[in-house]
DNA sequence: TATCAATAATCAATCGTTTGATTAATTTTT
DNA sequence: AAAAATTAATCAAACGATTGATTATTGATA
């Protein structure tokens, strides 16, 4: 194991507790000295590192948004049917959302801010490249005849907010559920597939012409 | 007019105000000083009238809250099809969340923050009436077989989360409508209709039997 | 005059950041 | 290979700024 790769280990462990403490005590709420406690550092090497808490948090988009490039597959290249697509689209985005939840809920969190425009920006530039490609599939399936004439726009704010109300909602979700979808167990044994099957249908329901 | 009603005039425009900056900035971002300065009054007030800046910001919740269970009629006892009841649920929440989106972004927030539960509490037993009165609606409708055997919680979900969705993450809503959700005319002549026609219609299909 | 309302000035606490010093690791020189 | 020089990593301590809150004081009202 080289140095490098033993630094690179360590920033990527305080971008992991970072991710945690923002995601659970928002921006404000998890101090430099808080973040550097859990992550076992001292307070210095945040700035040492990162330049400093936004650098931090920047940092935490700049890998996640690295990540989600890497799988990226386009659907609409695929020869499988409007239907097929859309469901294989509703699997990636509930997998995805269980495997980091945490960015999720500092995502949705950070967007509902009015200020704080330079990470807005690569948020919505984030987000938009897998709404976008939904969209495609959506108007294509209605182009093609597969899917009926309906609101595309409010179809997608459907499908990212029943997704997004589930994990930044969680505590109210939990109420309504009757378990605690917090719990990792619970959200991949019950609400992970539920949601699934609930959006397939739904989907299906509505966008089959009658 | 008396004392005491400019003095309820003046909390009230305090707390108007500082609505606004809490669901614009956040918790934190919202200072004292500048609720106090956009309000008009002396940061000392803040303290005199609700006792500091937490006590500001629950008077928010009392406020809302209280507003909220005058205006909830329970559409239970009405003599409607299932149907119907349902598409008034739709109609109520969907004006509901237009008049006051301020206060559903702040909710939002703060549910998906892990600590803070003084407030969480209060706002979990808000959303919840209105939870279980949509969810009594669903059972009441698969029970007497006007609506097909559907996941009702993840239903519940959607209709939250889409709403939600609009408020909370209007810059990327914006970004897929392609105008500018935030803008109040906007908001009330296009996405209200939109949002009201979209849900009624998926319910419509995902609820009625095939 | 006595109570309430409102202000300016000030408080202690906490924030993110920076500093100077020290140790560890790497490179260069002999 | 050994010693010296240089760079990187880490630390405790302290910085200035800002926060929410409080005080002492003044003005208004009844």
């Amino acid at each position: 194991m080289t140095i490098t790769e033993e630094k690179h280990e360590k920033k990527d462990h305080i971008i992991e507790i970072a991710e945690k403490l923002f995601s659970e005590l928002g921006y404000d709420g998890a101090s430099t000295r808080l973040i550097a406690q859990d992550a076992g550092v001292n307070m210095a090497m945040l700035n040492y590192y990162f330049g400093g808490k936004e650098g931090l948090y920047l940092a935490i988009f700049e890998k996640r948004i690295g990540e989600s490039k890497l799988q990226l597959q386009s659907l609409n290249n695929e020869a499988i049917s409007s239907f097929e697509k859309l469901n294989k689209c509703i699997e990636n985005y509930a997998d995805k959302m269980m495997a980091n939840s945490c960015f999720q809920k500092i995502i949705y969190r950070e967007m509902s801010l009015t200020q704080r425009s330079s990470v807005t920006d690569k948020i919505i530039q984030l987000l938009s490249e897998n709404a976008l490609e939904i969209k495609k599939i959506l108007l294509d399936g209605i182009a093609n005849g597969s899917f009926a004439e309906v609101d595309v726009d409010m179809l997608i704010a459907t499908m990212f907010g029943t997704k997004s109300y589930l994990i930044n909602s969680s505590q109210m979700a939990s109420f309504l559920i009757g378990k605690d979808i917090t719990d990792p167990k619970v959200r991949e044994e019950e609400v992970k597939p539920r949601l699934k099957d609930h959006m397939k249908k739904m989907f299906k329901a509505y966008l089959t012409k009658s």
